[in-house]
DNA sequence: CGTGCCGGGGG
DNA sequence: CCCCCGGCACG
């Protein structure tokens, strides 16, 4: 697992997550190279896990997280990462046990965490952030700060889940996702993990599909994956070969939003769609097998606090088809990014799509679990695959 | 003919 | 609910 963060362009991440005196460091970027883990023991009673890589372009980002603590380094945007690294601490603290594991799941945690803070919301359509939670629109919210206004009455889901993060779940939460028979969200920027699948349903009813009981007829299914962490760990054969270069669009998107300066927009690209990356992060874990497409990472020389990745082939989103025909990956990204927008529930009843009137989409050519994965590994299929239901992994 | 997946059905 | 599968449309 950890060459594939070093591959996947994760190069050095730590951190610490203790109640105290916590401090998040944050590295990427970077074409790692040799990896190496070590693990310091803190002051007080956390552990803390660095996975480092040498990389030609790394920045470092610190995130206190409480009293005053020595930074080692604080950007002038450092404001604004603060609530970006508020946003990805909280969003790793609930989809992966970062704390006190060892340095391969750190790494996998990082790997989210550095995705999320690039990310940012290129796709416009990003508006899948929480705004359920009702971010205080102050500039730039602390991390307690964000807490509260995102722990507000109003999603009580949300709550719970920042509670189980703050509070000791993430010891019990690592034991659970240890096991078999896990289930991932799969919404842009969660990435929950939980044992059961109604609790996954019930959270991506109540977080992402809005709560409104009304129109979410089972489209939890769509959104969450069931996942084993033994799987993960071993990553699959990956079928390299048959995935070529293109591999998984970019994340983010620095390049062009990087120009006018972070600064541009103070509040609405809020601190939470900076966690949308995670989703990405997550596919990627997911399909290990993309790890082996070559991927560059780089930094935007305009937002030194940003990293971005870069994948070898096509850069943006949708803008260009590249010249491969390989989609693997960012097939699933666009989808997730096109569905996530919150008013989906309006737009829905004006597609033809999912109606009721079958009329067949015509082949995507997307891969597909069978192709991933073939069909002697089929457990490592999406639900939705298995059951031969339209694939959920990879959409079309 | 392999594949994706809708519709339906069993436990 | 979870899961499986027949069968059909695609390519």
């Amino acid at each position: 697992m950890a060459a594939v963060g070093s591959r996947t362009g994760l190069n050095t991440i730590s951190m610490g997550t203790d109640g105290q005196d916590e401090l998040v460091y944050m590295q990427c970027c970077g074409q790692g190279g040799g990896v190496g883990v070590q693990k310091k023991l803190n002051a007080g009673a956390g552990t803390e896990w660095t996975a480092n890589v040498n990389a030609q372009q790394t920045h470092l980002l610190s995130f206190p997280r409480s009293s005053g603590v020595d930074l080692p380094y604080r950007s002038p945007e450092s404001v604004e990462m603060d609530e970006i690294m508020a946003a990805m601490v909280l969003t790793s603290l609930s989809c992966s046990p970062v704390v006190q594991s060892p340095p391969q799941r750190d790494l996998l945690a990082g790997d989210m965490e550095c995705c999320g803070g690039e990310l940012s919301d290129s796709g416009s359509s990003g508006y899948w952030s929480w705004d359920h939670g009702n971010v205080s629109p102050a500039p730039s919210p602390s991390v307690t700060e964000m807490d509260r206004s995102l722990g507000q009455p109003t999603d009580e889901g949300l709550h719970m889940e920042l509670d189980q993060a703050a509070c000791e779940e993430p010891e019990a939460r690592r034991c659970k996702s240890l096991t078999r028979g896990a289930y991932r969200c799969l919404w842009p920027g969660c990435g929950k993990v939980l044992t059961s699948r109604v609790g996954m349903k019930r959270h991506i009813r109540i977080l992402h599909l809005g709560g409104g009981s009304e129109q979410s007829h089972r489209e939890e299914d769509f959104y969450y994956t069931e996942v084993s962490s033994e799987d993960e760990e071993t990553a699959p054969p990956s079928p390299a070969p048959s995935f070529s270069s293109g591999a998984w669009t970019s994340c983010s998107s620095t390049q062009s939003q990087s120009t006018p300066g972070p600064q541009d927009a103070p509040v609405q690209s809020s601190p939470l769609s900076q966690s949308a990356p995670s989703s990405v992060w997550q596919i990627h874990t997911e399909h290990l097998y993309q790890a082996c497409a070559p991927i560059q990472v780089t930094v935007s020389p305009g937002s030194p606090t940003f990293c971005s990745w870069t994948p070898s082939g096509d850069v943006q989103q949708k803008p260009q088809i590249p010249a491969s025909r390989s989609r693997s990956v960012s097939v699933g990204e666009q989808w997730l990014q096109r569905n996530s927008a919150p008013t989906r529930s309006q737009t829905m009843s004006a597609s033809p799509s999912r109606g009721h009137c079958s009329f067949r989409k015509g082949r995507g050519e997307a891969k597909k679990c069978r192709k991933v994965y073939g069909v002697e590994r089929r457990d490592q299929w999406c639900t939705a695959c298995r059951w031969k239901k339209a694939c959920q992994r990879f959409p079309d």
